[in-house]
DNA sequence: ACCATCGTACGACCGCCATCGAACATCCCG
DNA sequence: CGGGATGTTCGATGGCGGTCGTACGATGGT
């Protein structure tokens, strides 16, 4: 029958051209979602919303993805019934200049959680 | 008698190697403190208390100098009555390069209150 | 068809932080 | 020695955000 489906689940994003400063700051400066970018920079690819390594439970976890995604930081789209996590760097990049990447920089040298 | 004196009222301040990102971030993130620092960076000189243009009452101003100061973003020194205040830029840059200057890019970039 | 997996939605709770006003301290200036 | 200016301290208050558990929804495999 070849059902139309909705074509899954989606997701919207903001453009990066409509997030505040404000925004990202407030979602950066949360160390669990801090460390959850520092992961997805880290491993350089994309990861699944259960493959983070975070001290908090799954309904905070979902939270916290939720604010990354509203400021722009990161983009989630579904593959099947897990859902995929991207880092937002190249069009972080464009809008502010060196502020991702000194933050991710500054985690890293701090040592924070970016193990693989 | 020429009294010791105390050598006036005096503020410490931590060292850089001691502030953690977290608690540099935590300062940054707040607009008011934002604005504050920017308007320090835009001026080019220190500027006393009094001199900034913040939404906010007297007193709540002195808690976010205290925060500022605390997390080694801006150092304060008596000058009589007055106290001044100046930018940590190079120290932070040692320590975290690129942060501050990217968030007060990005700040500038967004037209928050960088004037005079 | 069923079940296990993965993530979400919802409501509740709690602690923290920005904020204020009022009283106080310190200093400079006549 | 006042008096005015500049900040600070203190306690109270209010709201927002991070946290959790539980119940639910969607998907894919067997």
């Amino acid at each position: 029958m070849a059902r139309p489906r909705a074509a899954a689940r989606t997701v919207d994003h903001p453009e990066l051209s409509e997030v505040s400063l404000q925004q990202i700051l407030e979602a950066l400066v949360d160390p669990v979602r801090r460390g959850v970018v520092s992961q997805l920079a880290g491993s350089g690819e994309d990861k699944s919303c259960g493959t983070f390594d975070a001290p908090v439970s799954a309904s905070t976890l979902t939270h916290h993805f939720n604010v990354l995604r509203e400021a722009g930081v990161i983009r989630q789209y579904y593959v099947g019934t897990t859902k995929m996590n991207a880092l937002r760097a190249d069009e972080m990049e464009g809008r502010f200049p060196g502020l991702l990447s000194s933050v991710l920089a500054a985690s890293a040298a701090e040592g924070e959680g970016a193990a693989t």
